[in-house]
RNA sequence: GGGCGAUUAGCUCAGUGGUAGAGCGCUUCCUUCACACGGAAGAGGCCACAGGUUCGAUACCUGUAUCGCCCA
């Protein structure tokens, strides 16, 4: 190969744009149970189907194809397996928007034309993400590419649906839950985020029904609930208060008396007055009290978390009220029925007081707590064996600090409220027959002013439900024949619990299954723990009877260079396949992966990537450079007849490949990247390239078929070592090199030789690296330019070491560009050399007649000053009977040594330094 | 309020019971035939604070402060 073929700088996008085609043309991904090796399956957290590739895919995809690419190397059956989920409420919200644009609307269009559109939106739309995927050169096994709504894995939901409830783990009912008056519809407690705001403590009298100058005052935070109070609570050992339960109060602003109990858990005694109202339609402590104390329920907010009139008439609220309250959003009705209160006598105070408030954590509308019929997976005895297969390590949480998080929040796990009140979804295969439940359906109609009427089925929590797996024709008990099907959609994390079965062809029994089920890995974020990771080991259990994973990889999230959270509001998004065009995608894969180290948020930069895109050009050169002296002859020697320089690159190869390998085992990809980096840059070439220039540059070395055997080893095999990271660059760079194969991607992954180790060459490498560090620090303290050829002498303390000196005299005449004498230090001239001491070793450079010695004076006393502190340090602990009584003897014999070569060093140095002064004194 | 984590060079972060490390940035010198997206040499740190354990603590324990995240 000619060496013109490779440019002078590395162009990514041609690159690129070249491997990820041929890869897939090839079929490289394409996964078998038929091939041969152990299995290696990880299944990929399917992106939301409206995406595009933000950073946090491109960290948490880059770390998958690192661990699937190494596995494929090692021979692993390796399937990586890609997909996307439907998305319910943030796909149907984009469809929305559009027909929004159009003048049409969800309503307007009916379910059934709607999914039609947004299954057309998909088709034209939802295919963004995955070509960016490959993009970033993900080895995916794209022709196995599965999507949540799939007939297949829709099949499996409705298999899990009916079995769950044959099981009794689905039940219907009548429940408080959280409610999205925007998206309208229910959401389950871990799609509410809860943010801090600040809000106001309103303190309310209440007064006595039978003495209302005695008046209760009770604390809360939203008086405007005040009118579905149903009760006031005070606790029950308050002296204060305790005479007062089973009085009744009146209720301000409305004709209704209501009861006081005592209730230890919700009265917290230090807060506010002492005193809370009750209000269980519309606060979940509340609903529970309401349990406990048999209160009746009053809803005074409709679905669009606006009073609601009938609601209020129900709840006894004075007329002159409910006219100006009625349709009030609460932020509008809040201030209303603080002045209310205030004119007729009732509020005493009002502080400021901070809060938390729920938000949809889809369109961060403020959520209500909404009574209303819904389905529920009854989850402990789901959650139970989820529990055990950790605590026993059937799944390994890695970093393992997460165990106890995720532990915690399945012991304390609640049902889980998996009904949708949206089209887009899995349909719940529920019917009711319309004889058997007549009475227990409510229709309502709604025509807002620039809305198409739309209609909303209510269905009883009493009603009974038909559940099957396809759709019957008559009721089993009257053999009715009108049903109707329930309008709710399942929560879409109800079919991703299921994707790493589902994907692979369950309910069938299919090979896949049996070949890659459990998956070895599942690589995430924290943020969807509990989301997805804990209902896929739940759900696999159940199902599968076997844990769907065996080690559960999180990694951190990524945010900006300042550590805050990327968002297209506040602007600071990184936008990968800006980057991935900048500055090249193996670079942005390599940063990603040097960052991720565990337990850690990742702060990106784009500088870092810039530094990893000039390590992706380093490496591009020194190919180029191996590619100029590859011509003529190579011999492959036996390792310990090769040349000190090979034998050196050798060993320090065979130590990364260990430390590579070991590290990407523990999932430490940030020190594996770190290994890759410093061995390749800081050894390969700056040293050993360096080391064998002179033998490649003369045609005729004899040393040269030997020379240009180790330096094509060692670029190809790192090349396959750096390819899980930097898969671009490194196949372009292997293809170029001799080889035998059609690509990198299916090349055997480098494993240690032990033959390749050799402490005593790196021994010998550190005395060389000393010798020539000293030699240039010498030289530019005498400020003696980097091509000039100097005169400069070298020797050691320690006889074996002066002896590998000597050895070394050819490296250390080619590095430091001198003419090197090796000798004992007190041979060397007396007058007119400055010398340079370290451990024990020496290096003198002659001074010429002109040079200013200041700067090596300066340098000189820095050592002696340092050097003496140190002895000192050192010479304390050796004279404290403590530390020479209790101290391990090796560690007394190295405090010892290194007394005596810092001795001898300091000597040395003074020396030196008083030569340098009586030369200024001449 | 409960839990978890962080605090180390200007910045971003590794790390270890006994010499304080990297990348980026910075300073000086160098365009020598792989690379200026480069090379060489440097400067820069009471390892947050206070106690304790230990012969010895940046590291282990306890507490404090600040910041961040999760849960309520």
């Amino acid at each position: 190969m000619a060496a013109s073929q490779l440019e002078k700088t590395y162009d990514p996008n041609a690159v690129e744009t070249r491997w990820s085609h041929e890869w897939l043309t090839r079929g490289f991904f394409h996964a078998s149970p038929q091939h041969s090796g152990r299995p290696y399956c990880i299944v990929i957290p399917p992106p939301n189907v409206t995406g595009s590739l933000h950073v946090g895919h491109a960290l948490n995809h880059s770390l998958q194809d690192i661990l699937i690419r190494w596995r494929r190397m090692q021979g692993r059956n390796t399937l990586w397996l890609p997909g996307t989920d439907h998305a319910g409420i943030a796909t149907q919200n984009v469809v929305e928007k559009q027909l929004m644009a159009e003048g049409l609307s969800r309503e307007a269009l009916g379910r059934e034309q709607f999914i039609e559109r947004v299954w057309q939106w998909k088709a034209t739309s939802g295919n963004t993400i995955v070509s960016q995927q490959k993009q970033l050169g993900e080895s995916c096994d794209w022709d196995r590419l599965r999507f949540t709504m799939d007939e297949g894995l829709s099949k499996a939901v409705l298999e899990v649906f009916v079995r769950l409830h044959e099981d009794g783990l689905i039940y219907r009912g009548e429940r408080l839950i959280n409610w999205c008056p925007r998206c309208l519809t229910a959401l389950s407690d871990i799609e509410v985020e809860h943010e801090d705001t600040k809000g106001k403590l309103y303190s309310i009298d209440y007064p006595l029904a039978e003495n209302p100058t005695i008046r209760l005052t009770v604390a809360t935070t939203r008086p405007e609930t005040l009118l579905g109070d149903t009760a006031v609570a005070v606790h029950p050992d308050d002296e204060q208060f305790k005479h007062l339960i089973g009085k009744q109060v009146r209720l301000p602003l409305t004709n209704r008396t209501i009861p006081i109990v005592g209730d230890a858990l919700l009265v917290d005694r230090e807060f506010g007055t002492g005193a809370v109202k009750i209000t269980p339609a519309h606060d979940f402590n509340d609903y529970e009290a309401g349990e406990r104390h048999a209160l009746p329920r009053l809803a005074i907010l409709d679905h669009h978390a606006l009073l609601d009139a009938a609601g209020m008439h129900q709840a006894g609220v004075d007329p002159a009220v409910i006219e100006q309250m009625r349709g009030l959003p609460v932020s509008k009705a809040r201030p209303k029925v603080e002045a209310l209160l205030k004119e007729r006598g009732h509020l005493v105070k009002v502080e400021d007081h901070k809060m938390a408030v729920g938000k949809c954590y889809r369109c961060k509308t403020v959520v209500e707590p909404y009574l209303s019929p819904q389905w529920f997976v009854k989850i402990k005895p789901l959650a139970d064996p989820a529990i055990t297969a950790v605590e026993e390590g059937h799944i390994h949480i890695i970093p393992e600090g997460w165990t106890n998080n995720y532990l915690g929040w399945m012991r304390d796990i609640k049902d889980w409220c998996i009904s949708r009140q949206i089209w887009w979804g899995h349909r719940i295969p529920a019917w009711y027959c319309q004889q058997c439940n007549a009475g227990r359906f409510k229709r309502f109609i709604e025509s807002g002013e620039s809305k198409a009427a739309s209609s909303r089925l209510i269905i009883d929590a009493v009603a009974k439900p038909i559940i099957s797996r396809t759709q019957p024709h008559s009721c089993p008990d009257c053999k009715g024949s009108e049903l109707v099907q329930d309008e709710d959609v399942l929560d879409t994390w109800f079919s991703s619990a299921l994707w790493p079965f589902s994907t692979l062809g369950w309910p069938d029994h299919t090979q896949e299954l049996k070949t890659y089920y459990p998956t070895a890995t599942l690589v995430t974020g924290l943020d969807i723990l509990f989301f997805w990771v804990a209902r896929m080991i739940m759900m696999g259990l159940k199902f599968m009877g076997e844990v769907p994973f065996k080690e559960v990889y999180i990694h951190a999230l990524v945010r900006d260079a300042e550590g805050k959270k990327m968002s297209k509001s506040k602007g600071n998004v990184i936008d990968p396949l800006h980057v991935m065009n900048e500055f090249g995608t193996d670079a942005l894969r390599f940063t990603l992966a040097s960052m991720a180290s565990p337990g850690r948020d990742v702060k990106l930069a784009e500088e870092r990537i810039e530094g990893y895109r000039n390590f992706a050009n380093k490496i591009w050169n020194v190919a180029r450079f191996a590619l100029m002296y590859l011509d003529g002859p190579r011999v492959a020697l036996p390792p310990a007849q090769r040349t000190f320089p090979d034998r050196w690159i050798l060993s320090r190869l065979a130590h990364t490949i260990r430390v590579v390998t070991t590290e990407l085992e523990s999932y430490r990809f940030d020190r594996a990247a770190t290994a890759l980096y410093q061995f390749f840059w800081h050894e390969y070439c700056d040293w050993y390239v360096e080391l064998i220039k002179p033998v490649l540059q003369s045609p005729e070395h004899p040393d040269g078929a030997g020379t240009r055997h180790t330096l094509v080893e060692t670029l190809e095999t790192t090349m396959r070592l750096l390819h899980p990271f930097m898969p671009f660059l490194t196949e372009e760079i292997w293809q170029t090199l001799p080889h035998q194969g059609e690509s990198i991607v299916v090349q055997p992954y480098p494993v240690v030789d032990q033959a390749w180790v050799s402490p005593e060459t790196e021994q010998n490498f550190s005395l060389l690296e000393h010798t020539v560090g000293l030699a240039r620090t010498a030289r530019v303290l005498l400020n003696y330019p980097p091509g000039q050829q100097i005169t400069l002498y070298a020797g050691h303390d320690d006889p074996v070491r002066q002896h590998q000196l000597s050895q070394l005299q050819t490296h250390i005449t080619h590095l430091s560009r001198g003419r090197v004498d090796i000798d004992r230090p007190h041979d060397w001239p007396t007058t007119r050399l400055l010398r340079l001491i370290a451990e024990g070793l020496s290096v003198g450079i002659p001074v010429a007649e002109d040079v200013d010695l200041q700067k090596a004076i300066e340098r000189l006393d820095k050592q002696i000053t340092e050097t003496d502190k140190e002895l000192q340090r050192i010479d304390g602990k050796l004279k404290n009977a403590e530390f020479t009584s209790k101290a391990p003897p090796d560690v007394i014999a190295e405090h010892h040594d290194r007394l005596q070569t810092l001795s001898r060093d300091r000597a040395l140095l003074a020396d030196s330094q008083q030569q340098l002064r009586t030369m200024l004194g001449d």
